[in-house]
DNA sequence: CGATCTATATATAATAG
DNA sequence: TCTATTATATATAGATC
């Protein structure tokens, strides 16, 4: 039974820009999910908060947060007034998005869930199929590209919705003058 | 001579949240350098130009990346004290603990939904009790301040969401000197 | 493009300092 | 906390569909 390699397996490779585009974006695809998968790892066994947000070589955005990524992004724009509001708002812009979509399909997917094992029909196949999606899900598959004229129209929407969280805020900050600390400065990395 | 495993190297974990705060510390900081790596690479290989924010559930930030976010991260945060932002951030961090924590939840729940769908393992009663507390957590809990019928609102939004952001990215990178170079970097690897 | 498979390179859990 | 080791779990390069 001898047999003929069918894969020589990972080979090593050296941390430099890859010039083949095609297998750049292989590449790109590969890991840009790998990044996700270890961000949604920390934050769940952690509890923390992360978000990446990945411009490809071609410009198009792709962002990714948990719990959401707005909360990374207002923390490195701290401040309504400060200058660069616009390159904030853009990131938040393309990151609300994504979040949205990430919650709403949680949902929905908890739903399906729950429906199966609720009724308990659960045929090998279907619930495969079901699992592979959902794990898709759970990891990022709700990522996406985002356009222009869209987001135009999600501008109100977003207004509407800060108002919401302002509102909020502001009953929270009247009955709850918690501590938890204000956002630590960290300067431009250099490690922790 | 036979010597006494020294370790027994890396066990296999759960992705959930990890109890021992210690150990949840320690692997916090592992994880963090590794998805610090990874975007390195990523940006270094692929062009891509991304950067990762990571903040520990005390709300310490702890990375950065992309040299265009990096610079305005720069002129945000002068020194290691900006003026006002505490008060403002003191309330964000108080609401997105607790936005924080249910969403972790939610995502731990689902994924032990899938784990009891991927095994096929469904006892009645683990089945049965756990439709119970995801129930709970998916209506109970309306992930963030936002309400369902809200998020569909914005859903609608998104679904027209295609070409905007790609306008607003060109405006974007009025501002950033180099296209989508290789990103110079960042990290805390400043090594490899 | 993305999914799948193989074999191997890497990341990292447990542990000690 | 950060570093170093060890043994093992994962990620992923390369090929294929």
């Amino acid at each position: 039974m001898d047999k003929k390699p069918i894969s020589k397996g990972k080979q090593k490779i050296d941390i430099k820009e890859i010039d083949d585009k095609a297998n750049r974006d292989v590449t790109f695809s590969k890991r840009r999910n790998g990044i996700y998968k270890k961000v949604t790892e920390i934050n769940t066994m952690c509890g923390a908060e992360s978000g990446v947000v990945v411009f490809s070589p071609a410009g198009r955005a792709f962002s990714f947060g948990h719990p959401d990524i707005e909360t990374v992004v207002n923390r490195v724009f701290p401040s309504p007034s400060a200058p660069n509001q616009g390159e904030r708002d853009l990131i938040l812009d393309v990151v609300h998005a994504n979040r949205a979509e990430r919650i709403v399909g949680l949902n929905q997917q908890q739903t399906e869930l729950l429906e199966i094992l609720k009724n308990g029909k659960h045929e090998r196949d279907t619930r495969k199929e079901l699992a592979e999606n959902s794990k898709q899900q759970a990891l990022g598959g709700s990522i996406d590209e985002f356009g222009l004229e869209e987001l135009k129209t999600l501008k109100s929407s977003l207004e509407a919705l800060k108002s919401n969280v302002f509102n909020k805020l502001e009953v929270l900050n009247v009955n709850d003058p918690h501590e938890s600390g204000p956002c630590m400065d960290m300067g431009p990395f250099r490690g922790q």
